[in-house]
DNA sequence: CTTCTAACA
DNA sequence: TGTTAGCA
């Protein structure tokens, strides 16, 4: 698939689809005119990709770990680079803690909230 | 119309 | 990252 149908598979801009590439995190083949081409895996590697970004890795973090976790593209992480990740495991950890207190605060003002008027006609309707 | 590269009101 | 320019 080219660049424009990644982008509407994975959510991330074609701007920042280049960008992965230029940072050496997705790969592409060249057709003939010189446009992207990308493999099926590639929705997926994107998403992989979405998902460290979120956590808070930078792209040299996961541009080390990638291939770590595609074991295809041939890698064991490097002592320095397990260092690094403890680190960042470490680091998510905590947040993942805080989010899920933000989870329980709002778990709480939901379960005490009255039903909400299209629950209570689903419920009229029933019986 | 879509993609490419390079660069920035 | 968005966006724009000028091509292919």
């Amino acid at each position: 698939m080219r660049i424009g149908e990644l982008s509407r598979r994975t959510g991330v801009s074609p701007r920042s689809l280049r960008y992965y590439e230029e940072q050496g995190l997705l790969a592409s083949t060249r057709t003939a005119g010189g446009h992207r081409e990308y493999g099926p895996l590639a929705v997926e590697r994107v998403d992989r990709i979405q998902c460290l970004f979120a956590a808070g890795l930078c792209s040299a973090t996961i541009h080390e770990l990638l291939p770590c976790i595609y074991a295809q593209e041939r890698g064991d992480p490097a002592p320095d680079l397990l260092d690094n990740l403890r680190e960042e495991r470490t680091r998510i950890a905590a947040s993942v803690e805080r989010l899920e207190r933000s989870l329980a605060a709002l778990d709480a003002v939901i379960d005490n909230a009255h039903p909400s008027p299209a629950i209570a006609h689903a419920g009229a309707e029933r019986g």
